[in-house]
RNA sequence: GCACCCGUAGCUCAGCUGGAUAGAGCGCUGCCCUCCGAAGGCAGAGGCCAUAGGUUCGAAUCCUAUCGGGUGCACCA
């Protein structure tokens, strides 16, 4: 149920009604009619701007368009006054029986702010695919969190969702992996490690040497890098990839498909792919410029095989090959979205840090030409957080064992906290962690003031129950809701009544960040309406030895309630009952 | 040098894809607890939406330049 969407109906039935009785001519483009909440809510509870966008094709002066509109309109029950204002919006207020309505659904209806938008229309989301190197560390963990977040928001929009994560296991880092797991197995055999520059010093791959220990016994000691390396590569990024599940778990995070690039080699679909570029003339043997500004110290001008990006908006044409022959990194990720593409999503979306903006053209060309004009392609940038404590910036060393894991940062503050706040900024700005504003009990801490709105309304029912008030959804909603005719508790209505528009402009904006925001704002509201029930007894949920207008603002209440639930579950967080 | 992202209240940030007098939190000023939880609420002050042009009924939003900040710039993933 979408109360916008419903009245924008209700407005083009109008509309088509004038078109024929003739008050407006034949053919006119309705797309740009919106209806859409006025800013300021003194001009009413919506507005629509049909006359001002009709007014220039139908030769005709908006306020005129917009009068006779306001006309046809307020024969509608649900409109109470259809007000023509400004250069000649037609400014809506409904009928008060409308927002009690959207009350009673709220808690009637499943899944109140669901939305058919995604029409069960297949999408992917990728996010975190990092390097089974290592734990996941903060930086991975917000775009792990919006990954997560955005994907349960377009299930919730309606879409068919797959979550899933590339493993970077085909380059060299995964044999840097396998050489420094070498090195804790020597570890765990009695011998000294020798842990070079170029290998991983991290003390998490001590369980692994141990784990080797116990597979391959003294075995592999002594023997050539070549007798090892490839059983340990496999070993190791097992190990790793286990490690990182767990870490994520720990967020709530799970993923339903785990992408191997190494797979990608041996079946030869790489090739596969870059067939289908090839078909489609964008590759040819060719040498590029050197790159602007700073130039590397060892560049040289080389032959290799180079994809035609610049043909889909790209700054350069990309190298899928190295010039001794062997595939770029480019090249299985082509083949991996190629992947992507014959599976047959309507939606891909790529969730990348900020440090791979750089490879977002390259990407996007890669899809433009592999796939056809139906497929939409996004690439979300996640920016990086910079971590505080005591309002002290945090400084991250490895060396200096200050290195933030995502298993520090849940078992310092919480998943719950952990990953409303990471959603609490939009993907593309920049977030700054505070350990202790994250846990403060306060306003400024938006986790504590969203659950803490629904903790009081917990609170209300359990009142309730102590004052032999019948309180159950079914009873709620068959309450006489008419009683909630105070502007005060209109007010939250109306707050209620956006969830399911404001889910699809998430949605479709693939932005979660907009669901943490309209939490905060709902929260604020049901705080408002609370704090004025200690002034004025009339608006307290409660009314002693009054169980029916008790029970129709307890359904107030309760739906807000229910909404809260349904946000903090599409943000991956558990509503609590009670403060503590 | 080039590309991408960002410049909105003193500070941290929203702003519903072009709508009306630009919002919230913090900070500042003044109020509200014989309690349905004040862990909260109400009110006030505070703005050339970086700058200059353009597009149109209408621009913080779209386009172009300029200034300022961040990120990335051959065969590493």
């Amino acid at each position: 149920m979408n109360l916008f969407a419903d009245i924008r109906s209700l407005v083009l039935d109008s509309l088509g009604a004038m078109t024929a009785e003739g008050t407006l001519p034949e053919g006119l483009a309705m797309a740009a009619v919106t209806v859409e909440p006025p800013r300021d809510a003194a001009h009413g509870d919506m507005a629509t701007n049909a006359a001002m966008v009709l007014a220039k094709p139908a030769g005709m002066k908006p306020r005129d368009i917009a009068a006779a509109l306001s006309e046809k309109l307020s024969a509608d029950p649900r409109i109470a006054a259809a007000e023509v204002a400004g250069p000649g919006f037609l400014n809506l207020r409904l009928a008060p029986s409308v927002w009690q309505d959207v009350v009673r659904t709220a808690l009637t209806q499943p899944g109140f702010g669901r939305s058919g938008l995604g029409a069960g229309q297949a999408v992917n989301v990728e996010y975190v695919s990092t390097n089974p190197t290592g734990p996941v560390h903060v930086g991975h963990a917000r775009g792990a969190v919006f990954g997560d977040a955005l994907a349960t928001l377009l299930d919730y929009a309606g879409f068919e969702v797959t979550r899933e994560y590339y493993i970077n296991d085909g380059g060299g880092q995964v044999d840097v992996l396998a050489r420094s797991a070498y090195e804790r197995y020597r570890e765990a055999c009695g011998r000294t490690p020798e842990i070079g520059e170029g290998l991983y010093p991290g003390d998490y791959l001590v369980a692994v040497g141990e784990a080797l220990k116990e597979r391959y016994g003294d075995s592999l000691l002594d023997k050539p890098e070549a007798e090892w390396l490839a059983d340990i590569r496999v070993f190791a990024t097992d190990a790793m990839m286990e490690m990182i599940r767990d870490d994520l778990a720990l967020l709530g995070v799970r993923q339903d498909v785990f992408f191997s690039e190494k797979s990608l080699y041996s079946s030869g679909r790489i090739e596969a792919a870059l067939e289908v570029l090839d078909s489609k003339g964008l590759l040819y043997m060719g040498t590029l410029e050197p790159p602007k500004g700073k130039l590397p110290e060892d560049w040289e001008a080389r032959e290799q095989l180079l994809f035609r990006s610049t043909d889909f908006g790209d700054d350069v044409d990309r190298p899928v090959k190295k010039s001794d022959g062997s595939w770029t990194y480019f090249a299985p990720d082509i083949a991996y979205h190629y992947d992507k593409v014959t599976r047959g999503y309507a939606q891909i979306i790529d969730v990348f840090g900020a440090d791979h903006g750089g490879y977002v053209k390259r990407m996007k060309a890669a899809v433009a030409a592999l796939a056809g004009e139906d497929l939409t392609f996004d690439i979300k940038l996640i920016q990086l957080v910079k971590l505080f404590k005591n309002g002290e910036p945090f400084k991250m060393s490895k060396r200096a064992g200050t290195f933030v894991t995502l298993r520090d940062l849940v078992e310092e503050v919480g998943a719950d906290a952990v990953r409303f706040h990471m959603l609490t900024r939009k993907n593309d700005a920049p977030l700054d962690f505070d350990f202790d504003k994250v846990l403060e009990q306060s306003r400024e801490n938006p986790v504590f003031y969203v659950q803490y709105a629904n903790a009081r309304v917990a609170s209300v029912l359990r009142k309730a129950a102590e004052a032999g008030i019948a309180a159950d959804d079914a009873t709620l909603a068959a309450a006489d809701l008419s009683l909630l005719d105070h502007e005060a508790e209109l007010t939250l209505a109306r707050r209620l009544a956006e969830w399911p528009r404001l889910v699809e402009i998430a949605a479709r904006g693939h932005e979660p960040h907009r669901i943490a925001f309209y939490l905060y704002d709902l929260a604020s509201d049901f705080h408002a309406l609370w704090n004025r029930g200690n002034d004025e007894q009339g608006l307290r949920f409660l009314q002693e030895g009054d169980a029916a207008t008790s029970q129709a603002k307890i359904a107030l209440a309760r739906a807000a309630a229910v909404v809260i639930a349904e946000g903090l579950g599409i943000l991956g967080v558990v509503p609590v009952e009670e403060m503590r």
